[in-house]
RNA sequence: GAGCCCAUAGCUCAGUAGGUUAGAGCGCCAGGUUGUGGCCCUGGAGGCCGUGGGUUCAAAUCCCAUUGGGCUCCCCA
């Protein structure tokens, strides 16, 4: 390439025309799923207050200790967002959704941005869907969570995947927990990992999370949180096995599961694909209750979940799951001479008025060479336009398919467009 | 932040004991069919071999640097 053209940032992917079909039909098929669960759309800005995202997420996360993208202007300080749930849960005490009555069912679609090493299923600018239950802390609201989540995912055909869920208990269990590892590490602190060494004042649960061979070890006898959960804690986890199971929706108990974001209690869920490569979440959630009042808003429960949908494509495209259908043209006109062209240009609308989709060629091409950009765009019908056709306001109907064709008047051809596309 | 790999035509890639005008398939354009697509045949366009420097009579090929890309660790979607 020429030094004196531009490409995009490191990270961040143009998606042309034949891929934003995919992203059409998987965008559908979210929002159809969501009316389905009656969740509602909301659409927060891509930059948000860095504040909000440094509390939120947490000060010590990667995310925010070393992967926002972020600058300011004046006294303000602005974040790209790297993911969607504190965004929604500022709108939702910004616009004092809690007013509303009754608990908010929200979903989402859009960019996030992680300034990370891209490689395979993880760039800088990447897209989640995701929704968020805020106003209640049932265990049935986590299932309905999970429940909206697997049906994308079922609706898509994508059933090889693994659901792993745990609890992570609130702040009365996790300091109990937190107390029982550090006691269980503490022995070992000289054999375990630099990380892992480093997280066992700030966060011990993470050491669990180590890919370190040197702790595997030292993790495989941890005490686990599911023993240290409280009463409530412990039902509330009950509950939501015993709803998932009811539900038909099958899962893997998994008691390291813990999640990279600091706002997380209790329910903590995993959706996982061996289709992905080393990247391999679908997408993730759990509830938060402790988020909300974390941001300035009264304390509110909720529990949501995210998806990356560059994960889903790659993962449908390694199992052949097609994710949408090619798109078709409807009819092409294809024209000999400047009164051929005017008189396409007029008729062409008139295609368009019923809702066909119909085009032409604007370049001068040959009527070879623009049967051939017809056959080339897939197009169901041509309209061949030529002096004779215009002498006897007869046109040239070709179906391109059985590649036959009929001389008719153009109030005809429209007729049998109707017919062929059910108009 | 660390490690490994890669860079030749629009795309996928051949081309290293350094040696004339750098190749293939696909795609694109045109002709075979003076107004008819897909299949077939023929022809054509298109490359400063990522960039800069070095070694050499000679560099796509060897060396150094640099830029860009991919994968992996960490972590996550």
């Amino acid at each position: 390439m020429s030094q004196n053209t531009f490409q995009t940032h490191h990270g961040m992917v143009d998606i042309l025309p034949e891929e934003s079909g995919k992203w059409h039909y998987l965008e559908a098929l979210i929002r159809e799923t969501a009316r389905e669960f009656h969740f509602g759309e909301i659409r927060t800005p891509v930059l948000e207050p860095t504040e909000l995202i440094a509390r939120g997420i947490g000060q010590l996360t990667d995310i925010v200790s070393k992967e926002m993208f972020s600058f300011s202007r004046g006294e303000t300080n602005y974040v790209l967002r790297p993911e969607c749930t504190a965004p929604v849960a500022r709108a939702y005490v910004q616009h004092h959704l809690d007013q509303k009555g009754g608990a908010q069912k929200l979903f989402y679609i859009g960019p996030m941005f992680r300034a990370e090493r891209p490689q395979k299923g993880r760039q800088r600018q990447f897209h989640q869907f995701g929704a968020e239950l805020i106003g209640t802390d049932a265990p049935i609201a986590d299932v309905e969570i999970i429940r909206f989540m697997m049906r994308i995912y079922e609706k898509i055909g994508l059933t090889k995947t693994t659901l792993m869920i745990n609890s992570v208990g609130d702040p009365e269990s996790r300091a109990d927990y937190r107390n029982a590892l550090q006691e269980y590490f503490r022995p070992n602190l000289n054999n375990l990992s630099d990380i892992s060494r480093q997280r066992f004042e700030a966060n011990p649960m993470r050491i669990l999370d180590s890919k370190e061979e040197e702790d595997q070890p030292f993790i495989e006898n941890a005490p686990l949180i599911t023993d240290y959960l409280n009463e409530a804690c412990s039902r509330h986890y009950a509950h939501v096995k015993q709803y998932l199971t009811d539900s038909g929706i099958p899962f893997v108990e998994n008691p390291r599961l813990v999640r990279g974001l600091d706002y997380y209690t209790q329910t903590a869920f995993e959706l996982i694909s061996s289709d992905l490569g080393s990247q391999d979440a679908l997408g993730g959630g759990g509830r938060y209750d402790l988020l909300i009042e974390e941001i300035g808003g009264r304390p509110t429960p909720a529990v949501g979940f995210a998806c990356g949908m560059e994960r889903l494509m790659i993962a449908c495209e390694a199992l052949g799951i097609p994710l949408g259908e090619a798109p078709s043209l409807d009819v092409y006109i294809v024209c000999r001479g400047e009164g051929a062209q005017r008189w396409a240009m007029d008729r062409i609308t008139d295609i368009r008025k019923q809702g066909l989709s119909c085009t032409m060629d604007f370049s001068g091409k040959s009527i070879k060479a623009q049967l051939k950009d017809a056959n080339r765009q897939n197009s169901r019908f041509a309209i061949i336009v030529g002096d004779s056709e215009l002498e006897q306001q007869k046109f040239t109907f070709r179906n391109m398919q059985e590649s036959t064709e009929e001389a008719l008047p153009f109030d005809e051809i429209v007729g049998k467009l109707n017919s062929a596309f059910d108009k």
